[in-house]
DNA sequence: ACCTGAACACCGTTCAAGT
DNA sequence: ACCTGAACACCGTTCAAGT
């Protein structure tokens, strides 16, 4: 039972994304299932794409705590396995969060900022633990570990990784095979 | 001048897509251009998402071409940053080919296939020079690549990628230190 | 401040009909 | 085989009006 009006449509257009993908939300829909005609919206929105921007904002926020947690339990590994966990649990948000957004839209500018702010910070800790090289610098370093699991979080999504029999789930061992090769520098 | 009705129609839709992004493409505007009713389209694809899947394997044939003649004329570094540019000059089409296609439109799997077979081709002889470690498999560590490239692509385009004051597309550098990282072991 | 109902200008898709 | 025009069931967004 959400507390506001907001609540209700934020978690609706989530329910929405989840069950068919975008362009199974729709204003109307939305307003349907928060009890609230279908131009409610725009007295909490400036219009769909502000909506979908507070749902995408909201997933990033998550994103933002597991790399956290998973970080400060166990090392970069953890924290890699944390996120993609939580990007593969909900592919539809996860290409909302990462789809075309005109010029960033700010608010999830901010929101990208912090989920990855702690990823730096744990790479960082592993290079002055001696676990990761110093040749390259801590924020290079993050970039590319940041785009080897995005990518291989993508594909996976996509079907465009090749499938192995055993073993854990294919990006996450993508990401393994990325992190074996630098420490073995 | 087009020579078909078909080819009007797809050459509309990618003119469109790159102009505005797919919610650009409508059958309407398609079909204005092609100086053909708003549903002339129907007798040549089964609906928009057949039509924007044709011009999504178009795309995906440039991307095997661009693999294929770099990885000929230069080897994997060439490759990489053939099929690069190719992406980032035709930012919609790249998230349209990596889009969210239901259960694999088989006309896009088949285009895939051939344009990364190139990529494990090209892996696998600097493997037998030398330049890439054996203690991988070829198919994996094409993975590793291919992920680390569509990762960095992608986050480029949407403006996630940490930039950089000198040097090449921030994409490129990413691939350049992976391929470090991998040729130091 | 928050919400409603009607209206506007679009969509994708289907269908009966033409050549 | 290929195309057209009308029609259907939707959209997002705006606006005048209500409490």
């Amino acid at each position: 039972m959400p507390t506001s009006t907001r609540e209700a449509l934020v978690a609706a257009a989530t329910d929405l994304l989840d069950e068919g993908g975008p362009e199974r939300v729709t204003l109307r829909e939305v307003g349907r299932r928060s009890g609230v005609s279908h131009n409610a919206p725009y007295k909490h929105f400036t219009g769909k794409q502000d909506l979908l921007a507070a749902v995408a904002a909201r997933e990033l926020d998550a994103y933002a705590e597991a790399l956290r947690a998973g970080g400060h339990d166990g090392g970069l590994s953890r924290a890699v396995a944390a996120y993609v966990a939580r990007a593969l649990a909900h592919p539809a948000r996860f290409r909302l969060v990462y789809g075309p957004w005109p010029a960033g839209v700010g608010q999830l500018g901010e929101a990208a900022e912090r989920a990855w702010t702690s990823l730096v910070e744990t790479v960082s800790a592993e290079q002055r633990a001696g676990r990761l090289p110093v040749t390259i610098g801590a924020v290079r370093l993050a970039d590319l570990i940041r785009s080897t699991v995005h990518g291989a979080v993508d594909l996976e999504l996509g079907g465009h990784l090749t499938k192995h029999e055993h073993g854990p789930a294919s990006p996450v061992e993508v990401v393994e095979d990325l992190l074996a090769a630098l420490r073995r520098d």
